[in-house]
DNA sequence: ATCGGCTCGCGCAA
DNA sequence: TGCGCGAAGCCGAT
């Protein structure tokens, strides 16, 4: 393509939110899921708006008090903030801070520095799209959303939340070559922000969200965008290569180690692709990693686009509604409360070792999370309290918790979600069963097990 | 070691 | 209306 040709971001990438008219001031960005600046097609998308309109561009990031938080996720935010604040100064775009609900906060903004049109990063998760959405329908300018978390914008990848891979796979491999294309170079903007603009005090933003900061916090990963960068290098250059073959053992160093930085918007999944895409490599490999980077994860905000109700049984398929309410008053072989299960104490040691593999490195390996969760099912009075007890373990201990996928994998693994029936037994009926005797048909358990039995492992994501 | 049966329903071909 | 097939299953038979 001529270098004068403009590459505009595809207007598919961008939903309006509101029915308010552009005004003449600033563009803003509101940052929130998506914590870097480069590949990032909201900010790229707010760049080119102010560019037309000849106008400045700020970035906002609006802290909300209401989300629970955990030491480790509230630093890997502080860092990689940090980060974005002073990768934006180097292009002249200011960074600033709100804090409180998004419907004071915004509108509290926008008029204080008489922005002209708002742009936030698409969220599918409850109860951030209502906040946005009702931010939105306050605002007095035009206010839209960016997808820049999919390849394919949720909305285009299909109408309906789809039932199972199986009828999404098809899609998104349809929609791939229109989408999986090139960013666009990060440019200062054509028109500096001239107001002053308050320096970030990061002790308060540590302070903001109430967590306990006494507890440990992993060092197994780097937060950030430059640090993303340098784990996709590694990956590629070291474990790529044999990703089909150790994907799914415990014990090897076989997976990409991506999860936390893509949760936290550190790196971009279209950038992680490309860059996928253009290695040498075994294809089996190459097309088992894209599966799980594409397919299955833009199959988690497919769901949660469209589902009110994530983590409700109501919001299952029928088959499994029936079969688990069938089997709500099977006894339960071992009946275990939170506090044990996040302590890691129950009869089970590898259930044991994977919980502390997650407890102490931020990252439970994605083979054994299902083990993991389907035990939850096994061990808890009824499947409302599995389903809260996974997901309250998962939001608070994995790096890459507080995210769809997180909702997807515990339903999948707990409530049949995409899923199909399998043989009726007691407490799962036709919800996929899994053993201790099926992982030892699979991989070193005993090895698994003695590795996490101490109290401070060896990091198999370093 | 490998294989078939278990079980459901979507989406498409006919 | 019939048919193929699906994220990682388990289990017993061969």
């Amino acid at each position: 393509m001529p270098s004068f040709m403009k590459i505009l971001t595809n207007q598919k990438r961008q939903r309006l939110l509101n029915e308010a008219p552009a005004g003449d001031g600033a563009v803003v960005y509101v940052m929130a899921r998506e914590q870097r600046i480069h590949d990032n097609w909201a900010l790229i998308r707010a760049l080119e708006i102010a560019a037309e309109r000849q106008v400045p561009v700020l970035v906002l990031f609006p802290l909300a008090p209401m989300i629970s938080t955990s030491a480790r996720h509230n630093e890997w935010m502080i860092t990689s903030l940090r980060e974005v604040s002073s990768a934006l100064a180097v292009y002249d775009i200011p960074f600033c801070i709100e804090y409180g609900d998004w419907e004071q906060s915004i509108p509290g903004f926008v008029k204080r520095h008489d922005i002209g049109e708002v742009v936030f990063d698409f969220n599918p998760l409850q109860p951030v799209t209502e906040w946005v959405n009702r931010a939105a329908a306050l605002l007095p300018v035009r206010a839209s959303m960016v997808d820049a978390r999919n390849i394919v914008p949720a909305w285009e990848a299909a109408p309906k939340a789809a039932f199972a891979a199986y009828t999404f796979r098809p899609r998104i491999h349809r929609l791939l070559p229109e989408y999986l294309t090139e960013f666009p170079p990060l440019k200062q903007p054509t028109v500096p922000y001239s107001e002053p603009v308050p320096p970030v005090d990061w002790e308060v933003l540590r302070a903001y969200r109430a967590c306990d900061h006494a507890e440990p916090i992993p060092n197994s990963f780097v937060p950030g965008e430059t640090a993303a960068s340098a784990q996709l290098a590694r990956f590629l250059a070291n474990t790529l290569p044999e990703y089909h073959l150790t994907r799914n053992d415990p014990n090897e160093f076989g997976v990409s180690a991506l999860s936390p930085y893509l949760r936290w918007g550190n790196i971009s999944a279209q950038r992680v692709a490309l860059a996928v895409r253009a290695v040498l490599g075994h294809p089996d490999a190459k097309e088992a990693f894209l599966e799980e980077l594409i397919v299955r994860r833009e199959l988690a905000d497919n769901y949660c686009f469209y589902t009110t109700d994530q983590l409700s049984l109501a919001s299952m398929p029928t088959w499994a509604q029936a079969t688990l309410e069938k089997h709500r008053s099977d006894p339960r072989p071992y009946l275990y409360s939170y506090e044990t299960l996040a302590a890691a104490a129950t009869h089970d040691p590898l259930w044991n070792a994977a919980q502390q593999q997650m407890v102490e490195q931020g990252k439970m390996h994605g083979y054994l999370r299902m083990y993991w969760a389907k035990k939850i099912l096994e061990w808890t009075t009824d499947p409302e309290t599995a389903i809260a007890y996974a997901i309250q373990l998962n939001d608070h201990y994995e790096l890459d918790g507080q995210d769809s996928n997180g909702v997807v994998g515990v339903m999948w693994s707990i409530a049949g979600l995409h899923d199909r029936a399998w043989p009726e037994r007691p407490v799962f009926g036709k919800i996929r069963y899994m053993n201790y005797a099926g992982c030892k048909r699979k991989f070193d358990v005993k090895n698994f097990e003695t590795r996490y039995a101490n109290a401070t492992p060896t990091s198999l994501f370093t």
